[in-house]
DNA sequence: CACTATAACGCAACTCGGTTGCGTTTGTAA
DNA sequence: TTACAAACGCAACCGAGTTGCGTTATAGTG
């Protein structure tokens, strides 16, 4: 826990301020049990003891997200979603209620088929994204 | 090839007429070589005998999309890309170009993947994405 | 070849996520 | 305390996608 704190100092170091909009935005995520819009964030910042501007939000998303601490995720053309940076994972997506929830896959079996994609194809894959649609258990 | 023809004449025993929209709108996706947005597709119309106005782009491929002639394609939240249904497949997105490109990929290996998933995680999955972003042969 | 029903279309206005420019505020270190 | 730049707010803007509604055109029928 206090990821958000960790996050600060070690953004501290690097130069950058520990800005009320930075802090209330770490907080909001990792507080968050699933990924958020933009549209969510502002709305769960408004209902806490300050609200920021839409703007600062998407500029302080984009900061966060170069220097790594927060991932974007990109699910059937719908607004874009954030979570907190952590190790690479998957997600299972209700195509019903939209709820989103981690899940683990095991990536070995098919690294090798990544290999043979940068082989026969002569295309060098850098990253790939995966994500399971279909019916969470409330929803089935 | 005629892929087009054969469409429109699946669509005419269903009731749906031969329209000049649709039938430019398919010869489009059929003759490009990669999945399309609707502002490409609204160019390349436009380039042609004659345009058409966006909202019946729009909603031509809305009902394409659901007599299943048509898919959607979504990478990385930019606009949605849309290409002739085929049999499931996935893609090579160069992260420099942009040029998309189908890709086969086993899925065997991970089908049980999914089934694990089914059992461990109560999630009915139906459907699933998966796009590898990397460097294509001109880019590297 | 009319006639008719309705699929398909065009237009204008709108929504909303996301961006840009610019002047102001605020955190931090000297 | 001061000064510099990071961070912020505001207003205007952009562009993909949607909606309502009146009009046009396709295709089957007599
Ligand atoms: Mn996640
Ligand atoms: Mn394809
Ligand atoms: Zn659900
Ligand atoms: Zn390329």
């Amino acid at each position: 826990m206090e990821t958000t704190k960790r996050i600060l100092d070690e953004l501290k170091t690097n130069g950058f301020r520990r800005s009320a909009a930075r802090e209330a935005l770490l907080r909001t995520l990792e507080t968050a049990q699933s990924p958020l819009s933009v549209p969510d964030i502002e709305r769960r910042l408004a209902s806490g003891p300050r609200s920021f501007n839409k703007t600062t939000v998407y500029r302080e998303i984009e900061f966060l997200k170069t220097a790594g601490y927060v991932s974007e995720l990109t699910l059937r053309n719908d607004v874009a979603l954030y979570e907190l940076a952590g190790p690479h994972h998957h997600h299972l997506v209700c195509v019903d209620c939209g709820t989103v929830r981690d899940v683990a896959v095991k990536e070995e079996s098919w690294e090798c088929e990544e290999r043979r994609i940068e082989k026969k194809e002569g295309f060098r894959v850098l990253d790939h994204s995966l994500e399971f649609f279909g019916l969470c258990g409330s929803c089935q």
